[in-house]
DNA sequence: CGCCATAAATGAATGGCGTTCGTTTATTAT
DNA sequence: ATAATAAACGAACGCCATTCATTTATGGCG
C-alpha cells in the first residue's frame, strides 16, 4: 500500500488504539497494536519514536483526561484533585500502570500537573528542599494503589499451611468501593500530616 | 560437556547470580544469567521452571535475607519490623524491585512474612475483613518507595518552561538518608493512624 | 501547470529473547 | 552389573522490537 489519500495514523489514533489494546486484556506489543490498526509495524515507526514512545503518548493522552492541568485553590486542594485524578487514570486504565512505572516523563502535559503541584506546595509555603520528596512521597502513595489496582486477583498464593493468611483470602472481598474508601482514607492521614508539619514549619 | 561430577547449579546459585546480575545494572534476562553462570540457557531448565521461576528465587532468597519470618511482640512493633526489613531489601537491590512487581507470591519463607504480618494484625484486634486491606495498604507504601529507588535519576524531564519544576530539580538533593527518613515518616503516620482506627473499633 | 521534496505506507531482514526438545553422559539406586 | 535419573549441551522455534530500502501519494514552489 503506498501513501493513503488520508493518514491511517496519528499520534493520537495510536495512543488510544494502544491503551484499547491493553484495556482489552491483552499483553501490549508494537505488532499487536500494529495489527489493531490495521497496519504493518514499521508503518508505526513513521509517526513514534519505538514502544517507549508509543507509551509516553499513552501516559500523556490518559494525562490529558484524567489530571488538572492548571489547577487553582489552596494547596492541600490542588494536591487532593491531582492525586484523586491519578486514582481515576489508575482505576480506569489498571493494565497501562505498569507500563508507566519507572519511565522517565517527559509529555508536557502529565509535566504541567506535577509542576502545579509543586507550584501549589510552594506557594503553600513548603520550603524548596522539601517539596520533591513530598511530590515523592505523594506520587508512591498513588502508584502503589495504581499497581494494586493492576495486580492479579491472587497476589498472595500460599502452597503450605498458614496461621491465617490461607483463612483470610478465603473469605476476601474483591471490590473498587473498597479500594476507593482505602484511597480516601489514606489521602486524608497524608494530607492532615502535611498540614500538620507545615503548621510546625511556619512557626519556626 | 555432559553431566558433571559436582553440578555447576542449584537455585541458590542462581538465585544469586541473578541478584548479582541485576544489582550490576545489566537488563535481567535467562540469557545474560546463563552467561554469567558459564553456562548455556537451556541448562538453567533444570532447576528452574523459566524466567517468572528465577525471579520468584529470587524474591524468596532476599526475602529470607531481610525479612522476619517469624517476627513477635505487639502488632505495631511486628509491622515496623517487617516495613523495615522490605524498605532495606529494596534499598539494597533496588533493580529488582520492577520484577518483583504485580507476579503472584508463592515463595514460602515469604509467604510466612505475611503472614506473620496477618497474624500479629488479627491478635492486635482488627476485623477480619480488614487486615488484607490493611496489609494492601501497608505493601503499597513500602513498593511505592522501592520503585522510587528504583526508579531513573530523572523521573521527570522537562521539554519546555515549568514555573517550578525545573529550578528544584536542578538543586534536587540525592540522597539515601533522606529516602530513609521520608520512609520513617511515612511509617510513624500509617501506625498512628492505624492505632487511632484500632481503639475506634475496640470502643465500640 | 509541472516538478520535486516530503510524508506515509510497505515488505524484507536482523538480532535478541525465552523456551523446548532430543542427545549425551555422569551419577545414583536396585 | 544394570537401569533410572540428573544435568549438562546444541539446535531450533516463535515472538518481538527495530531498521532499511522501496513505493507512491500529497502539497508547496517556481
Amino acid at each position: 500500500m503506498p501513501r493513503p489519500r488520508i493518514p491511517l495514523l496519528s499520534e493520537d489514533r495510536i495512543a488510544d488504539a494502544a491503551i484499547e489494546l491493553v484495556d482489552s486484556g491483552d499483553p501490549f506489543g508494537v505488532n499487536a497494536l500494529a495489527r489493531r490498526l490495521g497496519v504493518t509495524p514499521s508503518s508505526l515507526y513513521n509517526h513514534v519514536d519505538g514502544r517507549d514512545g508509543i507509551i509516553e503518548l499513552m501516559r500523556g493522552r490518559l494525562g490529558r483526561r484524567y489530571l488538572p492541568e492548571l489547577p487553582e485553590g489552596a494547596w492541600d486542594e490542588v494536591v487532593a484533585e491531582t492525586l484523586r485524578g491519578m486514582r481515576r487514570l489508575y482505576a480506569g486504565h489498571p493494565a497501562v500502570v505498569p507500563l508507566l512505572v519507572g519511565k522517565t516523563i517527559t509529555d508536557p502535559s502529565v509535566i504541567a500537573s506535577y509542576d502545579g503541584l509543586t507550584t501549589a506546595l510552594i506557594d503553600g509555603g513548603f520550603p524548596d528542599d522539601e517539596v520533591l520528596a513530598v511530590v515523592a512521597v505523594l506520587d508512591s502513595f498513588a502508584l502503589g494503589f495504581g499497581l494494586d489496582l493492576a495486580s492479579p486477583d491472587d497476589i498472595w498464593q500460599p502452597q503450605g499451611e498458614t496461621r491465617t493468611l490461607g483463612r483470610l483470602l478465603g473469605s476476601a472481598e474483591r471490590g473498587s468501593t473498597r479500594s476507593e474508601r482505602a484511597f480516601e482514607l489514606g489521602l486524608e492521614l497524608l494530607l492532615e500530616s502535611l498540614r500538620l508539619r507545615l503548621a510546625r514549619i511556619s512557626a519556626r
